[in-house]
DNA sequence: GGCGTTATACTCGGATACCACGTGTCCGAGTACCCCCGG
DNA sequence: CCGGGGGTACTCGGACACGTGGTATCCGAGTATAACGCC
């Protein structure tokens, strides 16, 4: 089991949009730079956030994307199932009902029971992304990071 | 973010095991059947939980596999885990460090606030997994189910 | 009849191909800005 | 000096190859069993 290798890219993209002024946009070639990371393919997973609604894309020269909402109304989870989409980890073939042993659908009226208890976790890890903000994320900071990131990713002009 | 498709076969291979008296081996080909799936590919699965030490393997005739242990000291979590690898799903390439806008690295001794989210949230994940036992699971079966399953798995002779 | 030996058949374990999804890249459509020209 | 029009350069969005890890399969090594022959 594992995330995208972006989903690291995204968060960190998304907290340092979430440390800039409001309405500050910031291009795929900013931010790419920034990180040090692929351009082309950041664009990409980019354009799977807005198309989620968590960024908003602007075109022309001085355009770019910013945080469609308010940092303080944006969860981790919203960001990292955007480019992850959100699938739940364990998928149920029934396999109960195929086979040899298989049981009657007379049995099977309740769902299976590994069912609950595997949505039940995965349930429990959203809950948890659930519960921070971007807001949070920039806030725990030091002080000194989004000094900085302002300083670089503000563009001059 | 998925786990393999064959941990819905171990788990249900597990849940047969322990519903079956103690000490009693069922083969690949008997579970195989049972769930009709296919042999080969289940038998690297179920190799993967003996290496976990979830199962105990016994060659030559009358062989097979069974629980390492009682089913209320096996958690879903060692199922799962031995299957899937029981890696993070987010590994952290610590970005913050490269790039234009990379921290310095004094800015970094504590580790980055992104990772212990995911970090919490994947061990909230584990904990809930962890909370539940094989015995738990044949405790919530149909009763008629257990029973079923003594009379296809258990061999004549 | 009892015991040792041998042959057998059944079991697991590792090594080997195939395929799909994530990874990485490119080029085209659209738009806000800026400059230039005319009034 | 002011307003309008066109060009330009910058932006995002979707379409196109590549590679790694999961999926699927096979064959060989090892062992408990069972039969058989001998004592």
């Amino acid at each position: 089991m594992k995330l995208p290798e972006t989903t690291e890219w995204v968060l960190h993209c998304a907290t340092a949009l979430a440390q800039l002024p409001d309405g500050q946009t910031v291009s795929t070639g900013q931010l790419a730079e920034h990180f040090g990371i692929a351009a082309p393919y950041l664009a990409k997973q980019l354009a799977q956030l807005v198309r989620h609604g968590v960024l908003t894309a602007t075109t022309g020269p001085r355009g770019g994307f910013r945080l469609a909402r308010a940092p303080g109304d944006i969860s981790i989870l919203e960001v990292v199932e955007a480019v992850d989409g959100g699938t739940d980890p364990y998928i149920c073939r029934e396999i109960r009902q195929q086979g040899r042993g298989a049981s009657t659908p007379d049995a099977c009226t309740e769902p299976c029971q590994l069912v609950i208890i595997m949505g039940r976790a995965h349930e429990a890890w959203r809950e948890s992304l659930r519960a921070t903000t971007l807001a949070d994320v920039v806030e725990s900071l030091p002080p000194e990071v989004p000094f900085n990131t302002r300083r670089l990713l503000i563009r001059p002009g």
